[in-house]
DNA sequence: ATCTTAATTTAGGATATACTAAATACGTGT
DNA sequence: ACACGTATTTAGTATATCCTAAATTAAGAT
């Protein structure tokens, strides 16, 4: 039984939204989905009453993913990841594009078609973003990686992750340089506004950035 | 204003199925799409009274299609055939599993992935089976192939086009070695069966096709 | 002219997915 | 215990796309 784009787009959402098996409230699935919450009530009792039921839902308790649900839900970040990482590495595309290209063509793919981009890569784990790529059985690789934000010099670390996807984001922060694999050393944390003085390996200059960058990037710290 | 799945799917059958600017029927066009007639009969109504309209309706009488409605089935045709040829030469498929994936693929992709396939592949006029491309400003380039069913001997001819998009059959052929590109000469012709007697170039042993075939490919005769 | 049949359209419904407006429940501070 | 504001659900609609069954039209045969 084939799943509709909007059912899978609601799985990835309610995943990506879940952390920890806490469950998801209608109104955060509405709003990352841009939809009214009204209609994410609607499709949240769709779903629980399907056969077999993607997710459990509790009457304004919000829900969480079935098993089936959270298979569904990585079987298409698997699609997703993997598109963005083809569009980069052999599309040309640059990394704050992919993301909407990598949205619409999730849902039409097949699984020969998932396979041959995933070879043609050399099985990649991460995306261009930094975010892993569930493997081909479906289960997510686990990253120890904690938000630049939490660092206090001299701390050194890599960057492993940007956890935004709006493309002038990115583009920003690539503009100064920060990307997956860059190191880097904390230099000051400034108190009150926590924003963090640092430089990146290779680069003369330093830099300053506030928490609305430093909670977005992942690092993981060198001993 | 973006047109939905069916209605490109709607477009290009019409596209296919109307030779000359001759009108095509309902009936026509839900065999092709597997669609029950009144379904049809309903599509082309609303397909009529969009605006502006993607197609000519007449009651009965079946429908051609506007300026629009045929720029919109050249652009997804051309969406269409790239892929396919994408697909054979950068992820290695065969020629007869690429159409389910491209049929979908095709309303889903952008104009720069169309831009940035069509340079990768250096912007090809023809699919693996042959059919032309629809160029960047959406004309179909002509040409003058005929059907093998024409031929007599003793001419020789060039496979141009295979027009049967069903894997076995292209499975079939692929295994005799007629492909597009593939030169060949008839060496008989027999009275009442028209089956083909030929021999293609490179080849030690002969080949006997029947009209079921040769009406299928497409060649272009050499002088 | 009428009959028969095939093609087509109309009528009535189903399903998926959204919306808005109104009703209801929950949690918090009084 | 209660009232208030927020979150959530219910109710009632809308649109797109399909279906089946029944009605209609057109075209060829008698
Ligand atoms: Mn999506
Ligand atoms: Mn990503
Ligand atoms: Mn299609
Ligand atoms: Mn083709």
């Amino acid at each position: 039984m084939r799943l509709s784009h909007a059912i899978q787009d609601y799985l990835k959402t309610i995943y990506a939204l879940g952390v920890e098996g806490r469950p998801v409230s209608t109104t955060a699935i509405a709003r990352r989905l841009g939809i009214a919450p009204a209609s994410v009530t609607g499709m949240l009792q769709r779903m629980a009453s399907m056969s077999p039921p993607l997710i459990h839902y509790r009457k304004r308790r919000g829900v969480t993913l079935t098993e089936e649900g959270e298979r569904i839900a990585l079987e298409t970040l698997r699609h997703h990841r993997l598109l963005e990482t083809y569009l980069v590495v052999n599309l040309g595309y640059s990394w704050d594009a992919v993301h909407e290209e990598a949205c619409r063509l999730e849902h039409v793919i097949s699984e020969d078609f998932e396979r041959r981009i995933a070879e043609a890569l050399g099985n990649p784990e991460r995306d261009p973003h930094g975010d892993p790529i569930p493997t081909p059985d479906l289960t997510m690789p686990q990253s120890d990686s904690c938000p630049l934000a939490s660092l206090q010099p001299p701390q050194r670390a890599v960057v492993r992750r940007v956890c935004n996807e709006e493309p002038p984001f990115l583009r920003h922060i690539a503009r100064l340089g920060l990307k997956p694999g860059v190191r880097l050393e904390v230099l000051e944390r400034s108190a009150f506004d926590h924003n963090l003085r640092l430089r990146l390996e290779g680069h003369e200059d330093e830099l300053i950035l506030g928490p609305a960058v430093t909670e977005r990037i992942y690092v993981e710290v060198i001993s």
